[in-house]
DNA sequence: GCCTATAATTTCGACATCGAAATTTTCGAC
DNA sequence: GTCGAAAATTTCGATGTCGAAATTATAGGC
């Protein structure tokens, strides 16, 4: 029976260090909180190599992503884009900027209310979209590996449970 | 025998959207990196604000506890500090410049190899520091109430599996 | 029908970060 | 001993983000 030793990962060495110093605090939050913040951090660089093979950087995937499954016609405002990036509407301004110079997206007035900004994927941009979610889906599977089917459901249903006690309820990052 | 019925997250949202526009696509990736990156923002948010009350910023707390914690006197290099932050050499420069400004860390030369800059907790460094970590602690607390001891465990055992998977071995966000 | 309150987006200024180049120091080859 | 390669930090220029102010458009009260 291979009762395995787990080996030891970076948060573990940080708690430790704080048994050391501070023994009177309880540092089991951050066993949890530490490795999310950092496990975030490394996916994210992952994802970031992944994407350069495309020359499209995370922040204008998620747009992009965010506008193929919305669905036919692909067509969001600008509020509901900044909401779904969880960015500020400034940050979204920018990125429909650069992604409209780029030929990706195009900018229209709502016909209905003026005040709203119309975002949708030009056919480009959803032909790329369609690619590059392919080969996000197959780069984030690779960084799964060590994890079988079984613990990846476990691990999203509790971090189900930790975004719905944080009050997750509105947009996303695009998938990832 | 309250059987009850898991509520949907905003990654259950995205991941039912792209089914409809792709349905090809095994979306069961991001189910898990999805969650943990939204939940890495949303937990970051909550630590920004609990920490605004001491005027401090994350990345301000990020050197303080990581000094801290490397124990008596207190002291590392910047390379260390600027892998253990997991921030470029030039970010930690500019984060030291700030905190030597606010007299919270102390500069110093290395007297042994002068090409190196040893960075140190004054002494209201250290006692600030000490009181941040408590209310941190108490704060992440908080954001875990709605997980039991026992799933708190489950998690950070298999967000461990997924750090070493990705090949966590070097710093640390201060124990976020 | 005006006029003010509200909504949605953009502009502006500040800021933390990065990568690359520059600077300073160490160390080894010769 | 001197010179050049390697190491550690800082400087520099560019970039993406944020919060707040400005801009433009809608809607309701009177």
């Amino acid at each position: 029976m291979t009762e395995q030793q787990p080996q030891h990962d970076g948060v573990d060495r940080i708690t430790a260090q704080w048994r050391a110093v501070r023994p009177d605090l309880d540092t089991s939050p951050m066993a949890v909180i530490g490795r999310i913040s950092r496990a975030s951090r490394l996916l994210e660089r992952g994802i970031k190599e992944n994407l350069t093979v495309h020359g499209i950087e995370p922040w204008e995937f998620d747009v992009l992503a965010t506008l193929l499954r919305s669905g036919a016609p692909h067509v969001l405002t600008a509020g509901e884009l900044s909401s779904a990036a969880m960015v500020s509407s400034a940050a979204l301004t920018n990125r429909i900027d650069h992604l409209e110079q780029k030929g990706l997206v195009e900018r229209a007035v709502d016909p209905a209310h003026r005040r709203r900004v119309l975002i949708s994927l030009t056919d480009t941009g959803r032909e790329l979209a369609n690619r590059l979610v392919e080969h996000h889906l197959t780069g984030e599977e690779h960084q799964l590996a060590g994890l079988t089917a079984d613990e990846r459901d476990q691990l999203a249903g509790l971090l189900r449970r930790v975004l719905l006690t944080l009050g997750d309820h509105t947009g996303d990052p695009a998938g990832r």
